[in-house]
DNA sequence: TTATAAATGATACGTTGTAACATATTGTTA
DNA sequence: TAACAATATGTTACAACGTATCATTTATAA
């Protein structure tokens, strides 16, 4: 089972191996973008944040979380729509390959699935001739979700 | 040969074709695009008109005729860095596939190229398997160009 | 406990993008 | 050609996004 709780202690468990530290408001905007399932820009958050716990949380603030939760790998940052998605894989232990994200460019529902290992080897075989490296292996689709399509 | 002179009567000519109208400062824009042989922001773009024709454009005609010029296939859109940059194949007269943009991150230096059928296969496969459509069939990867790495 | 480091808050500002309305330019038709 | 219509561009004002800088708080360790 994959409740918050267990995905929480998984993220806690990480970041302490890490030497890092998982504070109340770090835990709260993970929290936030692990519940509502889909990617949500840095004011979303903030608005969340309100919302939910009556005060204001700075935007500085929230960039800073956004950053340092990215830095342990427990969200991605989505470049294509300037927004955060919680990692599907904060309770495996397992680190995953390549992601591919499915982003709705509607309802900013995000998919992340895992690009074959042929396909990858592929991709980078042409950046690789091309002249170019990879910097942040990862690969953001514009795509619309079944619910918008 | 692809001087920018044949590079832009081409352009003009697929405007024709569609009754649209490559007017001056379009043109000017585009030529932009074009010699500047990377990415460029919309105020990038402002900047550059300024320094080449002495006078400031409106951001908002920026917007516009880039979003005329995307409409004619003459530039495209990169959302990961929100800049622009000219289609390379404005001369060729085949429609080309699906692009591949390797997005230099540092210089926003851009190689567009074409990604081999059976990688796109694979890739909308796996799009279609999660239940998504693709939008914009259009990859970008952030990468770092040769001279940068 | 106190000094130190890490995290968060507050302020102010730069950048990006667009809505709404005004003006200018081009094309068309009587 | 004059007058109208359609298209393109300009102006203003503002909303959203993002960050630099310095102040304050909270945690950690000696």
């Amino acid at each position: 089972m994959n409740s918050i709780e267990s995905i929480i202690q998984h993220a806690e468990q990480y970041c302490r191996d890490q030497g890092a530290r998982l504070t109340e408001k770090r835990k709260q905007i993970l929290i936030g973008l692990i519940e509502s399932k889909k990617a949500l820009s840095a004011y979303e958050l903030i608005a969340l944040y309100k919302k939910r716990y009556g005060k204001s949380m700075p935007a500085m603030s929230v960039y800073r979380i956004l950053e340092f939760l990215e830095s342990q790998h427990l969200v991605h940052k989505l470049n294509l729509a300037n927004k955060y998605v919680a990692c599907k894989h904060i309770s495996c232990d397992h680190d995953h390959a390549v992601p591919q994200f499915l982003i709705c460019r509607n309802c900013s529902k995000v998919k992340e699935i895992s690009i074959n290992q042929s396909t990858i080897t592929e991709l980078n075989k042409t950046v690789k001739s091309a002249g170019y490296d990879l910097f942040s292996p990862q690969v953001e689709m514009n795509c619309l979700c079944e619910s918008c399509a």
